[in-house]
DNA sequence: ATCGCATACCTTGTATTCTTATGGGTAAAG
DNA sequence: CTTTACCCATAAGAATACAAGGTATGCGAT
């Protein structure tokens, strides 16, 4: 059976791009194909998301782009994260940690028999 | 230290909703207060949120509601279960699990030492 | 008695963020 | 030479949550 990709949950693509590049630099289609690989097509960040995403990232300080060249001597734009992207990245997983906890505790609850 | 209440990511409202109301039918204030119980604070629903929601899942056919009075002697409107409904938070919490996972695979990954 | 508080409903406006659609371009592989 | 993989980007649209405000009732305390 086909496994749809997932829908983002808004709000949480920031993470994922801070954490795929806490890996090291890397290019928005490089990023695209990490997260894909990552979580066996569970996700699958579209481009109109993810372009936008790293400009607002870029906007708020956590990450700093530089163009370069990729391994296979494409022109591409490399994101890195800042200090503050690491803060950053550190505030939104523990946020996810505790919001999942949350959700733990509504949906673990007992229901009618 | 003020631990502040989280904010919802845009999605995961409504299987909180209908996980609330199988328990049992219970009305718009009651869901707010149960939530809130139930995850210590860290979930607060807003009423400019928890409303439409409800409106958006009866005209969706996920809940029925009806006018009644609660214990302590006032109107209020009971939202319950539909059929579907219980399918729905079925195939929501199935969603919801896949979708920690997926990110557990992204974030639980080994970063830069 | 009346004041405030908890209870209960609702709407409007605003902001954010994702999706879909669309566009451009280069290099490698078939 | 045509398709696939690589790379960038914007615009329109939908969806949803937050903030803020408004209405009204019953109850306990002053």
């Amino acid at each position: 059976m086909t496994r749809r990709s997932l829908e983002f949950l808004k709000g949480t693509l920031d993470v994922v791009i801070l954490k795929t590049l806490s890996v090291g630099p890397l290019h928005g289609y490089g990023i695209s194909r990490w997260v894909r690989a990552a979580t066996g097509d569970d996700f699958s960040i579209d481009e109109g998301a993810l372009y936008p995403a790293l400009r607002r990232l870029e906007k708020r300080g956590y990450v700093e782009s530089e163009w370069g060249t990729t391994e296979t001597g494409r022109e591409a734009k490399f994101y890195q994260l800042t200090r503050a992207g690491v803060e950053e990245l550190d505030s939104e997983m523990r946020n996810w940690e505790r919001y999942v906890e949350a959700m733990s505790a509504v949906l673990g609850s007992a229901s009618l028999p």
